[in-house]
DNA sequence: CGTACTGTTGAAAGTCTTCAACACGAGTGG
DNA sequence: CCACTCGTGTTGAAGACTTTCAACAGTACG
């Protein structure tokens, strides 16, 4: 489970590219709304990853920046006990795989069907050089990331299984796109969630159990969570919180 | 306790500091070994804070960066319940406070008595404007925070109490200057490693005194660390390890 | 319609925390 | 110089929470 397939996909431009031949490399770092997702996929390079399919793997080299239009892709560290630590998540219009090192830090696999758009490391670098506004781009993700691993921190460090719950339901509903009524609408398996929160599939099941129980979410499908009450969902996010 | 206090200090230039203005800059950023701590005394900012002084509170606007010269910074997020989780540490020739957002998004304090290099933000700036040398070096410093943090999600992950301690002697380990023999010299309170760590003092204490029984390390003073025996504090911090 | 996988619940075991007591060292005042 | 006191560090015992092991339910898919 989980090894290496071969890339699907629309292919690559050649890893020499240079800035000219980049110019799909805007579209990459462009903010959500600048362009259309039919333009992306007409002007960006595409590819897909199936379920499941790592997209890269720890220690690999770093050739290639991504940036998810359909899907969620997870960040993670495996351990020699076969555990694995999700170290973050990565919804439509977010970065992922922009590194400094040589080689990438962590391992990112597609959570379900996944289309992003690809890259080249190069010619990120050679963008960013020759722009301060993508430069600057660039430098927000690093940001956004660092604030999101910071926000992890405080998470695994001090809130019990239900508040770990409760705060994470609670960060998809604040950085959520679709405004239907509260409805969360993951591809995240149980697994996922409780390898994200720290904890065993079995903990993050009986804290959703007892939250459905006060009837603060609802589990309409197995991917679906309903939010019923988010002042609920807030105070026990926050008992203890910050 | 931790009240903030009136900044003591060698003063700064006015803070509409322009490039031009802010020739101690390239030393702000400069690498390890550059330059000598002398040099930094005689052309940088030089700020002292006492030990547990503030040196900037979480949400306080962001108008300085900065950059360790003599003890130890703390940086932490405080909760409603009291305790704190500690994000990350800064040592010697480590910078921080270099944000992107309009605020702090966590707290420094000084462990002890604290030496540090001052730069105002605007000058920074200004600075990665003009100089993609420089760019690059703040960019590399969010990549060394952020693979920090992902390490530290990691730990506070799937780690026990006394792989958590054990990992964090390694970290120390590794990234010391001081080539004694693997002795750590660490600023820092019981108090502060737990809240690093995610544990109670008595957990942590707890941790330290098995790892002593099992002749892994010795405290022969209160702030003093010396590891005995390398290769069993790296099994035990990989016990389940990457 | 059964098989396999994911999700859910129960009971026992383990780890960490909490509460409490005590030890140790530094600094102060007698 | 010593005794006192306060802050920090250490250890013990009980309790809370999470994990582990195990069984079963529900759903998707062939």
């Amino acid at each position: 489970m989980q090894r290496r397939l071969a890339e699907s996909a629309i292919d690559t431009p050649g890893d020499s590219a240079k800035p000219a031949a980049c110019e799909h490399g805007c579209r990459f770092f462009a903010d959500t709304g600048c362009i259309s997702k039919s333009d992306m996929e007409a002007h960006g390079v595409t590819v897909h990853f199936a379920r499941n399919e790592t997209i890269y793997a720890k220690g690999d080299e770093a050739r290639f920046s991504y940036r998810v239009v359909e899907g969620a892709v997870r960040l993670s560290r495996i351990f020699a006990d076969g555990r694995r630590q999700i170290v973050n998540f990565f919804l439509p219009d977010e970065s992922f795989g922009i590194e400094l090192a040589h080689d990438y830090s962590a391992t990112a696999e597609a959570v379900g069907d996944v289309v992003a758009l690809r890259c080249p490391r190069l010619c990120i670098s050679a963008l960013t050089e020759g722009d301060p506004d993508i430069s600057q781009k660039r430098l927000a993700m690093f940001s956004k990331s660092l604030a999101a691993a910071e926000r992890h921190v405080a998470m695994l460090g001090h809130q019990s299984a239900k508040e770990r719950v409760a705060s994470f339901f609670m960060a998809l509903e604040m950085q959520r796109r679709t405004d239907d009524s509260h409805t969360l609408d993951l591809p995240l398996s149980r697994q996922d969630i409780a390898d994200y929160l720290g904890l065993t599939i079995e903990t993050t099941c009986r804290a959703l159990s007892e939250l459905k129980r006060q009837n603060i979410i609802a589990t309409p499908s197995r991917r679906r969570i309903v939010i019923r009450d988010l002042a609920g969902l807030t105070a026990i996010a926050e008992g203890g919180g910050e």
